[in-house]
RNA sequence: GAGUCUGUAGCUCAGCUGGAUAGAGCAACGGCCUUCUAAGCCGUAGGUCGAGGGUUCGAAUCCCCCCAGGCUCGCCA
């Protein structure tokens, strides 16, 4: 279905034809004075000085045109030459019943579908959750959500940290502990243990220690590089004890993300990209786009254009060894091998972008990526306390995830078991839902790119602005629409009637503009639109719910009416949540 | 130092591809539950949009310059 606001603009543009100006100027807009009209036309201001003529006198000469046009009930001209726009009841009303007898709302998909991965998640194994992961995991799943809503393949891949010297430290401090294990015997070549030598509590905790030791002993340091060297470079016994970590640590993270309803699709990671580093790394050598600087093995990334020093992209250390850069470069070289991506979305911490432009441009430079490969950098704010800085347990120390998620739990089962009589299993059920809702409203509803305050207190309290509210106004209307099924009538035969109230317009203009806001949501890796839109739309339902009898409506037609706009708003609000990573309980 | 982002009501945030009277939520104050969930609805109060210039018929929005804060700046990731 075309969007509402293209079809306005699609009569505004023969409107200003048909009165003799260009078409150009007949672009529609949401109103910003309510009071006065639903849309409006700035065209006329816009064209004064092509047609040096009173902005007052084109729009007349528009709106005269305009008048007669059945989807209009009201066209008037303002003060220095606005064009006011009412739509007609009717119109408005048969667009909601389109809307609802299509499978997917009138939002139309792409006509040219892309192939986009997205890089977000970014966990390291061995080490737990924390609140640093979140929001790359829920702005990550949102935008995934959004792109696929508009018709786009989409796949997401976590991108686990599982490379590197915390591997060297952890198999290092293991050898220490159980030095019998035959992962570290020197003539040991049978096979090795299915079931590896640690919980996943232990390996969180075998991490951290193994961290502190090495900062303190400089052998112990050494063991761990050198355990590192050998890792990478295919020691028999290292690397089943890798696969343990491997093993253990991704079932822990499946666990986690399922709990925060994040689902990627591939789980690759540094270890993936390592296989194609030295022919890289020699090919770049080979075509002269790395050379030696100060005894490290670079790519220049500066460029003409540049008012600022761009630092090159290191692909080598002087030791030899390979970093982040090479990695990132190195998955790139995979990724499009693998997926022919048409787009390449990272999500990551916005500190980053440095690193991700040099990346980007050495990727371009050198023909890693083809040019019609698109590269995004959707760089996140920081996640604060209530104090502005970064977000700390009372301890002042790392809050992990799952305690996060506890604690907001906690607070909602309290609140549910006060206000409601309920089954404890089922509030803890409906606790963990409002639970989420709140957690990933409160991150999304603000714009990614900002440093944002999370406020356990705030968003556990739900009222006004928050995922709760979102819901609690889907369960409403769930519960009025199964009441009516319940005496056996069917939601298939509702068609809606003009409005015959302010309040009942407005939540229908409100719901028709579902279409417009996915595709811009889209288009700006925005999903704190469709949390703006979703709150508007909820205020809409709350205040047409407050003055409309809906089941207890005599008129019949009006009644099936009331429910088809009911049924229209439903939909539309959990195509939104789900879009935003969440899901409405039955009750609440 | 250079680059970059941010500064809007007491607090947390929208609005920023220029338009009419700058919007929400929380907090404060006052109303509304025998009726489909009051986790709701209605109302009152609260602003030199960091400061100053400029462009424009029109600026929170674009440009310049300050002020304040955050972040980043080749051998960590």
């Amino acid at each position: 279905m075309k969007k509402i606001i293209d079809l306005i603009g699609k009569e505004l543009e023969e409107g200003f034809v048909q009165a003799g100006y260009d078409a150009s100027y007949g672009k529609a807009a949401l109103s910003d004075r309510p009071d006065l009209c639903e849309y409006q036309c700035n065209g006329a201001l816009a064209g004064a000085k092509a047609y040096k003529k009173a902005p007052f006198m084109i729009a007349e000469d528009v709106a005269k045109v305009l008048e007669n046009r059945s989807c209009f009930e009201e066209v008037t001209v303002v003060k220095p030459g606005f064009i006011n726009l009412r739509l007609h009841k009717t119109y408005v009303a048969d667009y909601l019943n389109q809307m609802n007898q299509d499978q997917e709302l009138g939002l139309s998909r792409t006509e040219h579908p892309q192939m986009i991965l997205m890089d977000y998640g970014g966990p390291n194994v061995a080490k737990p959750l924390h609140v640093g992961h979140l929001r790359s995991a829920i702005i990550g799943e949102s935008v995934k959500r959004i792109a696929r809503k508009m018709g786009h393949k989409v796949l997401g891949d976590i991108h686990l940290g599982d490379w590197g010297y915390q591997m060297g430290l952890i198999i290092t401090e293991l050898k220490e502990r159980q030095p019998d294990l035959p992962y570290f015997q020197k003539d040991f070549a049978g096979e090795y243990p299915k079931e590896a030598p640690f919980t996943i509590a232990e390996l969180e905790e075998i991490y951290p220690t193994a961290s502190q030791k090495a900062k303190e002993d400089e052998a112990y340091r050494e063991s761990a590089l050198q355990a590192t060297y050998l890792l990478q470079n295919g020691h028999r016994g290292y690397r089943a004890v890798w696969n343990h970590i491997m093993q253990v640590s991704v079932s822990d993270l499946k666990k986690n993300y399922a709990n925060l309803h994040v689902e990627f699709d591939l789980w690759k990671g540094e270890s993936d990209a390592q296989a194609y580093i030295p022919d890289m790394i020699m090919r770049l050598k080979e075509d002269g786009y790395a050379h030696e600087d100060q005894g490290a093995l670079v790519i220049d990334v500066q460029e003409e254009s540049d008012t600022k020093e761009i630092p090159p992209c290191m692909i080598q250390k002087s030791d030899g060894a390979s970093l982040y850069g090479t990695t990132d470069l190195a998955t790139l070289v995979q990724r499009v091998q693998d997926y022919r991506p048409d787009q390449i979305i990272y999500v990551v911490d916005k500190r980053q972008e440095l690193h991700f432009v040099q990346v980007f441009r050495a990727a371009r430079k050198t023909g890693i990526v083809p040019e019609d490969t698109k590269l995004t950098f959707l760089g996140f704010g920081t996640m604060n306390g209530k104090d502005g800085k970064p977000f700390k347990t009372r301890e002042g120390g790392v809050m992990r995830l799952e305690n996060l998620i506890a604690e907001i739990r906690g607070e909602m089962l309290k609140k549910i078991m006060d206000n409601r009589t309920v089954e404890e299993e089922e509030a803890r059920e409906t606790a963990g839902i409002v639970g989420l809702s709140a957690i990933k409203y409160g991150d999304l509803s603000n714009q990614a790119s900002k440093d944002y305050v999370f406020d356990v207190d705030r968003f556990t309290s739900f009222e006004g602005n928050t995922g709760p509210y979102i819901l609690y106004t889907i369960v409403r209307i769930k519960s009025i629409l199964n009441k009516y099924q319940e005496e056996g009538n069917s939601l298939d035969d509702l068609e809606i009637l003009p409005a015959d109230s302010d309040c009942e317009k407005a939540l229908m203009l409100e719901a028709l503009k579902y279409n417009e806001i996915m595709e811009t949501a889209y288009e700006e890796l925005a999903p704190h639109k469709i949390c703006a839109y979703v709150y508007d739309l909820a205020n809409a339902f709350n205040r047409f719910y407050h003055e409309t009898k809906i089941l207890s409506e005599e008129d019949e037609g009006k009644k099936k009416s009331y429910l088809g706009l009911l049924l229209v708003t439903r939909r539309v609000l959990e195509a939104c949540i789900d879009v935003l990573g969440f899901e409405a309980p039955e009750r609440m």
